[in-house]
DNA sequence: ACTATTGCGGCAGTATTCCTTCCTCAATGT
DNA sequence: ACATTGAGGAAGGAATACTGCCGCAATAGT
């Protein structure tokens, strides 16, 4: 019985589990002939993959790189480890790729097989949370995806949400885009209810969930829905301009600060350091984890943090 | 021209890129006849994948989660996304998943399109270097897809080794077992040039690539790979037991904490942490970023690491 | 209760493709 | 030079894919 569909999606799976095969190989395994293997080859080539056969004695079939993705055919325990990856990577404010980690999880998380998202969810809860002090706001992967799908479906959402004052209320909204701003994620929604446009802080909804309706999508009063965030902000966000030198040369200073943190200069034997941080807690503790012996040039606010934390574990580690 | 194989291919990918389509809506982009696509729909069920139909006007049709996995079908950014998330995720230390990441690594990079690898590199390069303290020993996501690929496909693998004593040579071994150790990776192999079986830290290992050659697999003189690694390194790694009493309730000490560092159990109106670290600055870290007022109770050497590192931040901290 | 929408499945006919069995040729490493 | 391995053409018979038609069932909204 030829089934021409199941044998190249098996054909694809063979070739992404092992780097070569021969011919014979593959022939006996599809249980077809070399030549409808060759064939299949063949198809698959029209099909855009580049599935390069190399002859001689040490030759085989190898499944390569090409223009566009090839499907990914994953087994369980791979699948999991995307899936953990992902979450990670979502929330770890990569510049650029938050909203692409959460479509692929939305993508993943339509196929992944039942018994597989309990492992998930074990294994997040034993990622030792790196949260940088109390930052209790992480978004879950869950209303990540729901509102994601949402968007791209232009299905509507029901949620809770807790705002700034404390106040809680449900909501149903029809959701038009998810933007990232650096570890927080925000969605932009027309509320019908309240007759206008609103954006919610994911960290703040709870219970999210796709509703049934549909709607139609309407045009965002603003450019684009990141510039619709940022005005609706007011930009309130504190931004702390730090200057600290290391005491140790450029090249060591590179390799544990990265290029992420802020700028590095060489002055003499020592470093200097200059950036702009959100949070003086946490540039404290980037310090703190660095074993780098430093000077706080300025701000007077970054000297009190640091000597604070210094305090707290002073106070820890006194003799009772 | 029905070419079945790629319409059902292209119906995949429809399916996972959108919840819910209709019939018709499917039909016009596949551009075949509504019975037609039922048939196609009916091959994708019997092929596995689990498509519900659901009747009436707001009905259509949903690819759901089934026993087997789905082929993901990613877009290019979205499989940038996969590809940083699995690199972080082989690095986190999780464990159990970081054999399964380093696999699912290897299948990605067969068909990952070349023109993305310098974005997934890019990438890398700016995520935050996570590493704890001056931790150099990160091993390279390229060592970690080589040696996989080796082991799985019996290819004698070549490359540079630096060994304890600093002394630098080339290896042509055949690999048998990529072993995770916290943060460390081990690959077994069998060098046949010294014929012994020998343990290779990953990170030590340097332009690792494939040799052409294959191999016959040898029985390992071990029970199982993870064994023969812990024999081999005579299990010197040094772990303290700690207890240090949290000011806090148990509550929000296993909202701070997690699982993963230790034992947390209420203590009157305070929660008390027992742990078996292997790094007391790790713990020192921790405690710091937790922003919680703590008391170390044992042993004496945590008090000294606490001490030292509030000394060194009050230095920083002291005006000039 | 009624209606519009949407999916499900049978049937039959025609065109197409698929698979196999032959064959020869080309490239590669030993 | 030889064995191995991939590439591809030809031909014929079996299997299937695609379509258009039909009625039926389930669902949501009026």
């Amino acid at each position: 019985m030829p089934n021409s569909s199941a044998r190249l999606i098996e054909l694809l799976e063979l070739l992404q589990s092992r780097r070569s095969w021969t011919g014979t190989e593959l022939a006996s395994r599809l249980g077809v002939s070399t030549r409808t293997l060759r064939n299949n080859v063949a198809q698959l080539r029209e099909l855009g993959f580049p599935v390069t056969g190399t002859t001689g004695v040490a030759g085989g079939y190898e499944l390569g790189a090409g223009a566009r993705m090839a499907p990914l055919l994953l087994e369980d325990d791979e699948a999991v480890a995307v899936a953990v990856g992902l979450r990670t990577a979502a929330n770890a404010g990569i510049h650029g790729i938050e909203e692409a980690s959460v479509r692929a999880l939305a993508k993943l998380g339509q196929v992944l097989p039942e018994k597989l998202r309990g492992t998930v969810e074990a294994l997040q809860g034993t990622i030792e949370p790196l949260r940088w002090g109390l930052q209790r706001d992480l978004v879950s992967p869950e209303a990540l995806t729901v509102f994601s799908q949402a968007c791209r479906d232009s299905v509507q959402v029901r949620f809770d949400y807790v705002d700034a004052t404390g106040a809680s209320t449900q909501r149903e909204v029809e959701p038009h885009t998810l933007v990232p701003d650096g570890r927080r994620w925000y969605l932009v929604a027309f509320d019908p209810d309240r007759m206008d446009w609103r954006t919610f802080r994911v960290d703040r909804t709870q219970r999210a969930r796709l509703a049934r309706r549909g709607f139609r999508r309407r045009p965002l009063p603003a450019a684009d829905a990141a510039t619709f965030v940022r005005e609706r902000l007011h930009r309130q966000r504190s931004s702390h301009e730090v200057s600290v030198r290391l005491h140790t040369d450029l090249a060591t200073a590179t390799e544990t600060f990265g290029p992420a943190v802020g700028e590095l200069s060489a002055e003499g034997d020592t470093t200097r350091l200059d950036a702009t941080v959100e949070s003086l807690e946490w540039l404290a503790l980037r310090l703190a984890m660095s074993a780098i012996e430093f000077t706080v040039i300025a701000p007077e606010e970054l000297r009190t943090t640091i000597a604070d934390l210094a305090a707290r574990l002073d106070r820890g580690a006194a003799p009772t």
